[in-house]
DNA sequence: ACTTATTTTCAATAAGTTTTGAAAATTCAA
DNA sequence: TTGAATTTTCAAAACTTATTGAAAATAAGT
């Protein structure tokens, strides 16, 4: 296979990967085509390779740039910004990690904390039924967010070694 | 809080939850609805606690279905069909979990493999990076891949309890 | 076989999201 | 300053996805 044609499938299909996590198509395909870019590449960069437009490149990488994935550089002597991508896969995930749990895991923890403190009959089929299904739902999470704050905080080689082993 | 308001706050937010996941807003709120209900419930009863269209209802109970995360059910002397959810949070997860690897993580790692296979000169740059970033995403994704495999098989109580001790 | 209850389908429509492109704002050098 | 290069914004348009509702299909009782 050539390398053009690798590039496109890598691209298109990461774009449609990223759609069943909540990212939007155009951005993870910006990200990807930033992560197979060894130098920084710039806004019209971009645009050409991905045909779309001007405003569309500004607020992906925008977001791109606020999500930690991606940093603006300044080349001496150049007015462009260029954009580039961290490439290293394991602080990807972690970044990704790291943004989405205090977006999302977060929020709904505290969300179930307070809605397990409901009026009324414990014993009563309904609220019973309720107390138990947050209660449940709460400690998973809770063990999720511990475990995610140790890969966040971990180094990989330790991570996934150590992982490894305990899953022989 | 009173248990009327603590379900609508529930259902309500774990829709917007699911609309993160790459899984639609209604589904998720029927899944929710489902969840805090001791007993089965019909279409009908579905359709009137969250005012949506039987249609809608009907989709989105197949999805769950096929999903597996909720069963039909027949009671006796009913001519109706009554929906029943999986209550236990360790098998709604290992179960989106299995669902989700199978759909997405798998067909991405046998992509990755094939775009590693390039033409071309490994030390052209261009060709070095892209090698680079496919060989570290398939890595980490073959690590991913094993650990969810285990924690699909693994009972709820081993899983966590291990970890935790792992984790200290 | 017929009638009625119930579920399923799907074309039309509504709602939501993403993209465009041109105008406004900003930056930089002379 | 001024003006050219560049980036940002945002209303309108295009596109995508979700929802409705009525008609068709199916199932169940008599």
């Amino acid at each position: 296979m050539k390398l053009s044609e690798a590039k496109a499938q890598f691209i298109s299909s990461w774009g449609a990967f990223g759609t069943h996590w909540g990212i939007n198509r155009t951005m993870a395909q910006i990200h990807a085509l930033l992560l197979i870019s060894p130098d920084p590449i710039t806004q019209d960069d971009i645009m050409e390779q991905l045909n779309i437009s001007r405003g569309n490149v500004n607020m992906n990488t925008r977001d791109l740039v606020d999500w930690g994935l991606v940093d603006r550089v300044l080349i001496p002597g150049e007015r462009k910004e260029f954009f580039l991508a961290e490439k290293d896969t394991w602080k990807v995930a972690t970044q990704i990690i790291k943004e989405r749990k205090k977006r999302e895991l977060d929020p709904m923890l505290k969300l179930l904390g307070q809605l397990e403190k409901i009026d009324g009959d414990k014993k009563e089929k309904n609220i019973k039924q309720f107390v138990d299904t947050i209660g449940g739902i709460r400690k998973f999470g809770g063990q999720a967010d511990k475990m995610l704050d140790v890969m966040v905080k971990a180094d990989e080689r330790w991570f996934l070694g150590s992982l490894l082993r305990f899953f022989k």
